[in-house]
RNA sequence: GCCGGAGUGGCGGAACUGGCAGACGCGCGGGACUCAAAAUCCCGUGUCCUCAGGGACGUGUGGGUUCGACUCCCACCUCCGGCACCA
C-alpha cells in the first residue's frame, strides 16, 4: 500500500482543481444560485485560526453545496486600506502599499495551501484604484442625495493614531485599536446620513435569518425609543430649547434644568463660571466623564419656562447630559430619574413627585423609576388622578395643540462620520473651492488616485496636505483655485459593498451592473464574527438600502442568512495579532496536511460557539486521515465490486449520508458530522473486504471530501472514479434507514429493568406482551398488574404501578 | 441597570421534536505485534456500592409539571459577551 503523503497529495489536486477551473463561477447558469461569503479579511501578513475556521466553515458549505446542485458564488478579497499598514509605515517606513502586497501575497498563498474553494478570478483589493473609483462614484450619488455632509461636530479624537475615530471604534473611552485614551474635540466632519434609515434598519430585521442575538445587538444599537420633544423657553436667551424625554407624564414635576456643556447655547452664557466649567469638562477625558459617580454642573443664573405650567426652572451646565444624544438638553425630574435625583440631592434643588403608584404614599426620599401597574399622576394640574401612560399622552397632546411639543422617536444610533485624518484610505472625490465652497469632483475624473508621499507620521493635519502638487487644482466649478479634500474613507466604507462588486468584478463603466448583481444577491449565507454585528453588519445593510433607493438594485438587505462563527482562543483570549497569541496553520499543514487542520479546526467543537485551541487534537486528526487512508486503499484493493446490499455496514453509510446531509445542509453542525463519518469508518475497518465495503468507502470518501478535499479526492480516485467535486452528493435511501431491529427499552417505574432486541414494525400490543414476559420485569412488578402502560413504538415500555 | 448566551466525565464535546445521558475524539490504564521503540490493532475508562447477577447515584442549585426532564415551567447561583449618566 501506498503511503499517505500529504503534501504531494494536496499539491496534487490543488493543481487539477485550478486547471480545471473547478471554481470558477459565471454569472448565468440554469441551477438555483448560492452566494456562501465569508466577511473579507485584513491581509495581516499570516493566517492564523481564526481564519482557519471561518474560511473552512465557507468552504465545507460551498462544496456541499456544489455537489448538491446549486450554483455557488464564493469570492475572497482583502480590506487592504486602512490603519495598521499605515501604522507600519510610520514605525518602518515602508510604503503602506508594498508592505500591503507583500502581506497579500503571502496570505493568499497559505489560503491556496488549505485548499478553499475560492473563485480566485473575482478576487479584489479594496485599496486598488479600479475598486475604490467606483467607491469614489458612490459618494458621489451620496452627496447627490444629501445622504453625504459635512458639519462641524464633536468627534472623538485619537492623539496616539492622530485621527478621529468612529464611536464603534471607541471601546471603554479608549482607542480600540491602540487603547489611547480618547479624547473629545470639535472638527468638520464628512457624515453619511445613516439615521435617515434608523426604522428601516430596525424593521427590516424581520425579514433575515440571522441569530437572535445578532439581531438583538443591532436593535440594541439602533437604540429606538419612544417619547416626545417638548420646548422649553429659556428666559435672557429667548431661546426654544427642545428637550427629549420618554416621560411626559412627569413634565410637571421637573425642577431644573440641563443642559450638556457641548449645547450650542452654552456659549452665549455670559458667565466665568460656566466658562470655566465647559473648559473643564472638555479636559476630561471621555472615559472620566462616563465613569464619573459625583455629580457636578454649575449654574447658569437662567431660567428655563416649563410649558406645563409656567414654572421658571433653574438652567444648570452639567456633563451628565450627553450631547450627542436627545437634543443634549434635558428637563430633570429628580423624582423619577435617578441621576436627576443624584444631582438634585448634590446640589439642594427640590424633589416634587408625580407619579404615585398604587398604595403608595410619597417618599420623596428616594427616586421612583420603576413603572407599576396602577399608577397615577399627582401635583399635575388638570392630568391628576389619571393613569400615568394616559396622562403622558394628554400631556403631550395638549403641549401639541399650543405648538410647545409633540410625540416623536429618538434613536441612539447617530450619523457615521466616515472622514478619517489619514493617508492609506479611499480619498474623498472632493475639492474645496474660495469661490464656490465644496465641489464635488466630476465624475469623468475618477479615480482621484492616492498620491505619493514622503512621511507618514500625523502632525494633526492629514498626510495628503503634504502632497502639494496633488492637493493644489483648478476649481471644477469656476476654474479657480482650490484644494482637494485630504481626508481619506474609513475603511468601513470599503466593505459596505465589496459583496456587490465579487458579482461584477472587473466592471469599469459602473461599479457592477445591476443585473449581475440582482442575480447572486442576497448573499445566501454571511459567516463571520460577532465583533463585526454591529459595525460593519450595519453600514452594509445602509448602503444597500441607499443602492436600493437609487434604483441601482433590486433588494433591501444584503445577508439573507448570517452564520456567526465563534472566536478561536489561546489561553481563553480571542486569538488575533493583536493579542499576540496567533497560532497559524502553515506549521501544521507541513506536518499534518491541510485536509487534516480543516478537519481539525471544525471538530474542536459547535463553530459558532467559542473554541479553545489545542495542538493535540490535531495529531488525533491526523490520526484518523491517516486510518482513512489506509481502509479505504485497502478496500480499493481488496473488496469485491458489487451491488450493495441491506446489511449492517451498508445501512450504517445510510445512516451516515443522511447525518452528515442535515449537520451539513441544516444544522451547520460541522463537528457531529465529521464524527458520523468516523463511525462509519470504524465499522468499515473491521469489514474492509465484505460486499459493502466498496459501497461503505465510496460512501465515506464522498462524505468526507467537503472537509478533506484532497485525500478525499486520490482516494476516490484509487476506488476508481472521476472528480468528486463535481460528483453529486450522495442520497440516503429511506428504506435503508430503517433498522433490521431496534433496542426497545423496558421501564418500570421509569428506571430501565431490561431490553428488547425487536423488530421495528412490531405492534404495540405484541411489544407490551413481548416486555411482561420479561423475567426481570416481572422481578420489579412482583405480580401487582400495571396501573398504566405507556409505549413508545420502537423505542420504549414503562410500567407505572 | 437593560439585553443576549452558556454551565454535562480528567478534557473538547454528543444527545436535533420530552423517551437508553456521555456519540465521536483527546487523555489515561491494560494487552497484542516488535530484540526494542515508533506506528498500528484490540480491550477498558462518569461516581460509589457489589453476593459479580447487578444495584444506587449522576447533566450548576432548589422547587414544579410529567409515566418519564440535560431538554419544559418558576426561583436562584456562577461564568462569558453586548449596551449603558441614552433622559
Amino acid at each position: 500500500m501506498e503511503q499517505y503523503d500529504h503534501t504531494a497529495i494536496e499539491e496534487k489536486w490543488q493543481r487539477v482543481w485550478a486547471d480545471a477551473g473547478a471554481f470558477h463561477v459565471s454569472n448565468a447558469s440554469t441551477r438555483p444560485k448560492s452566494y456562501v461569503l465569508e466577511m473579507l479579511p485584513y491581509p495581516s501578513g499570516t493566517l492564523h485560526m481564526g481564519h482557519m475556521l471561518v474560511y473552512t466553515i465557507g468552504d465545507v458549505v460551498t462544496r456541499f453545496r456544489a455537489r448538491n446542485g446549486l450554483h455557488v458564488l464564493h469570492p475572497q478579497g482583502f480590506d487592504s486600506f486602512g490603519l495598521p499598514a499605515e501604522n507600519a509605515a510610520i514605525k518602518e517606513g515602508v510604503h503602506p502599499r508594498v508592505s500591503t502586497e507583500r502581506n497579500i501575497e503571502h496570505i493568499t498563498s497559505s489560503m491556496r495551501r488549505v485548499g478553499w474553494a475560492y473563485d480566485w478570478s473575482r478576487s479584489l483589493t479594496t485599496h486598488d484604484p479600479t475598486y475604490y473609483r467606483w467607491q469614489q462614484w458612490q459618494f458621489l450619488k451620496f452627496l447627490e442625495r444629501g445622504l453625504a455632509y459635512r458639519k462641524g461636530a464633536p468627534v472623538k479624537w485619537c492623539p496616539n493614531d492622530q485621527t478621529v475615530l468612529a464611536n464603534e471604534q471607541v471601546r471603554d473611552g479608549r482607542c480600540e485599536r491602540c487603547g489611547f485614551e480618547v479624547e473629545s474635540r470639535l472638527m468638520e466632519q464628512w457624515f453619511f446620513r445613516i439615521t435617515d434609515y434608523a426604522q428601516a434598519l430596525l424593521d427590516d430585521l424581520e425579514t433575515v435569518d440571522w441569530p437572535d442575538s445578532i439581531k438583538a445587538r443591532q436593535r440594541n444599537w439602533i437604540g429606538r425609543s419612544e417619547g416626545a420633544e417638548v420646548l422649553f423657553l429659556i428666559d435672557g436667551l429667548d431661546e426654544d430649547v427642545p428637550v427629549f424625554t420618554t416621560r411626559p407624564d412627569t413634565l410637571y414635576g421637573a425642577t431644573f434644568f440641563v443642559l450638556a456643556p457641548e449645547h450650542e447655547l452654552v456659549a452665549r452664557i455670559d458667565s466665568d463660571d460656566v466658562r470655566e466649567y465647559v473648559r473643564r469638562a472638555g479636559v476630561k477625558k471621555t472615559a472620566e466623564r462616563a465613569q464619573a459617580i459625583e455629580k457636578t454642573g454649575v449654574f447658569t443664573g437662567l431660567h428655563a419656562i416649563n410649558p406645563v405650567n409656567g414654572e421658571q426652572l433653574p438652567v444648570y451646565v452639567a456633563d451628565y447630559v450627553l450631547t450627542d444624544y436627545g437634543t443634549g438638553a434635558i428637563m430633570a425630574v429628580p423624582a423619577h430619574d435617578q441621576r436627576d435625583f443624584d444631582f438634585a440631592t448634590a446640589f439642594g434643588l427640590p424633589v416634587r413627585q408625580v407619579v404615585r403608584p398604587p398604595d403608595n404614599d410619597v417618599d420623596e426620599s428616594v427616586a421612583y423609576v420603576e413603572h407599576t401597574e396602577g399608577e397615577v399622576l399627582v401635583n399635575s394640574g388638570e392630568f391628576d388622578g389619571l393613569p400615568a401612560p394616559e396622562g403622558g399622552r394628554g400631556i403631550v397632546e395638549r403641549l401639541e395643540a399650543e405648538g410647545r411639543g409633540g410625540f416623536t422617536i429618538n434613536y441612539r444610533l447617530r450619523d457615521w462620520g466616515f472622514s478619517r485624518q489619514r493617508y492609506w484610505g479611499c480619498p474623498i472625490p472632493i475639492v474645496y473651492c474660495e469661490e464656490c465652497g465644496i465641489v464635488p469632483v466630476p465624475e469623468d475624473e475618477l479615480p482621484i488616485v492616492l498620491p505619493e508621499i514622503e512621511d507618514y507620521k500625523p502632525k494633526g493635519v492629514p498626510p495628503l496636505a503634504q502632497a502639494e502638487e496633488w492637493v493644489n487644482v483648478s476649481c471644477p466649478k469656476c476654474g479657480g483655485e482650490a484644494k482637494r479634500e485630504t481626508e481619506t474613507m474609513d475603511t468601513f466604507v470599503d466593505s459596505s459593498w465589496y459583496f456587490l462588486r465579487y458579482c461584477d468584478v472587473s466592471n469599469d463603466e459602473a461599479p457592477f451592473e445591476r443585473a449581475a448583481v440582482d442575480y447572486w444577491n442576497p448573499v445566501d449565507l454571511y459567516i463571520g464574527g460577532v465583533d463585526h454585528a454591529t459595525v460593519h453588519m450595519i453600514y452594509a445593510r445602509f448602503w444597500v438600502k441607499v443602492l436600493n433607493d437609487l434604483g441601482m438594485l433590486g433588494f433591501r438587505e444584503p445577508f439573507a442568512q448570517f452564520f456567526s462563527n465563534g472566536w478561536v482562543t489561546l489561553g481563553k483570549t480571542k486569538m488575533s495579532k493583536r493579542a499576540g497569541n496567533i497560532v497559524g496553520p502553515d506549521d501544521f499543514i507541513e506536518r499534518y496536511g491541510a485536509d487534516a487542520c480543516r478537519l481539525n479546526i471544525l471538530f474542536l467543537g459547535p463553530a459558532n460557539e467559542d473554541m479553545e485551541w489545542t495542538e493535540s487534537s490535531v495529531e488525533g486528526m491526523s490520526r484518523f486521515v491517516r486510518r482513512l487512508w489506509r481502509v479505504v486503499s485497502e478496500v480499493a484493493e481488496v473488496a469485491p465490486t458489487s451491488e450493495p446490499g441491506a446489511g449492517p455496514l451498508a445501512r450504517k453509510a445510510h445512516w451516515a449520508i443522511a447525518k452528515v446531509s442535515d449537520d451539513v445542509g441544516r444544522r451547520f453542525a460541522f463537528n457531529t458530522a465529521i464524527a458520523a463519518v468516523m463511525e462509519l469508518v470504524n465499522e468499515l475497518s473491521r469489514e474492509s473486504a465484505g460486499p459493502e465495503s466498496r459501497f461503505a468507502a465510496e460512501t465515506a470518501v464522498s462524505l468526507i471530501q467537503p472537509y478533506a478535499p484532497h485525500v478525499a479526492e486520490e482516494l476516490w480516485s484509487k476506488l476508481g472514479h472521476e472528480g468528486l467535486w463535481e460528483a453529486p452528493w450522495p442520497v440516503a435511501d429511506p428504506a435503508m434507514l430503517e433498522v433490521e431491529s431496534v433496542e426497545v427499552v423496558v421501564q418500570v417505574n421509569g428506571k430501565i429493568r431490561d431490553r428488547l432486541q425487536v423488530s421495528p414494525d412490531l405492534d404495540e400490543d405484541e411489544l407490551v406482551a413481548l416486555a411482561r414476559a420479561s423475567e426481570r420485569v416481572g422481578e420489579y412488578l412482583d405480580g401487582e398488574e400495571p396501573a398504566r402502560t405507556v409505549v413508545v413504538p420502537g423505542k420504549l415500555v414503562n410500567f407505572v404501578t
